[in-house]
DNA sequence: CTACTTGCAAATGCTTTGCAGGAGA
DNA sequence: TCTCCTGCAAAGCATTTGCAAGTAG
């Protein structure tokens, strides 16, 4: 299986999805997934409105949530005021973020399954002795990304 | 060591704090302080305006600035629209969150020496590949908590 | 045809800021 | 008495929405 293939069976996961809730894979929302799927980390209003300059703020928002609602996309928290998006982890990998607190990107990190197992067991402890039910974790590693650690050059 | 001389050492530290930065500790900025404290929870400004009536939102916004900057408060990421802020880990004890994802609370839990030293030691590691410099790390469940599961009663 | 989509512009609502008076050291 | 703090009102700005025209099925 090419990878043009596996982009293939994305959008058309995608689309099922949107059928689901009556909605339709148009131009714009897949526009909007390919950027997703091609940046591979969160993305920004701002990053979207760079990238797709053709696509108007409000219909970005529009697709956003409607993308939201079908499952698609998860808008992540984020310690700045910027709301980020990225494609939802059942149509990718599970994974955590690195983000830079100088710069606001985020990074994606798949973590090794060892990993995985003593957080969720531990998690999953931690939650019940509060009577509260997990669905699902994030972890955020906060620092300095590589550019923002160099000595400006 | 009774309670309240802990809470007067805290507040002995956060005056230490905000003098580092040529700024007063005044009735305003610790009756904010004292609502973190008690609530021992992440707080939303509207969280602060219901308790805190007669201070201003604008105070209270600009009082959150100026405590972030003097390392006393800190804002968390979270995935609603809405900020929050709690007393800086330094202050208090790390720990994580457990978000509910229905009514947007925040409840904070403590890890076991044992969890942090794992956690730390592999995010540590992925940071690395990344060239990624980690600061501090935050770990958050969501999920549904307590008051949320229970049905309509 | 009927229902979902889109663009534009206007509205919303959280957050920030200018300014003038008040207060801490 | 110099600097920082506060309140109010006004401004900013990211995000949402009304409406009318476009388009998928």
């Amino acid at each position: 299986m090419t990878l043009s293939d596996a982009t293939d069976d994305l959008h058309r996961l995608i689309e099922t999805r949107l059928r689901r809730v009556d909605q339709r894979y148009t131009s714009g929302r897949r526009a909007l997934v390919d950027l997703l799927i091609k940046e591979g980390r969160p993305v920004s209003i701002g990053d979207i409105a760079d990238a797709l300059p053709e696509l108007p703020r409000s219909s970005a928002y529009r697709h956003l949530v409607d993308l939201q609602s079908a499952g698609v996309v998860r808008r992540i928290a984020t310690s700045d005021e910027f709301a980020r998006f990225e494609l939802d982890e059942h149509l990718t990998e599970h994974h955590h973020h690195l983000i830079c607190t100088t710069c606001g990107q985020v990074l994606d990190v798949t973590p090794s399954t060892a990993f995985e197992r003593t957080v969720s067991r531990q998690l999953a402890g931690m939650a019940a002795a509060h009577g509260f039910e997990p669905t699902s974790h994030q972890v955020d590693v906060l620092g300095t990304c590589t550019s923002c650690a160099q000595p400006a050059s």
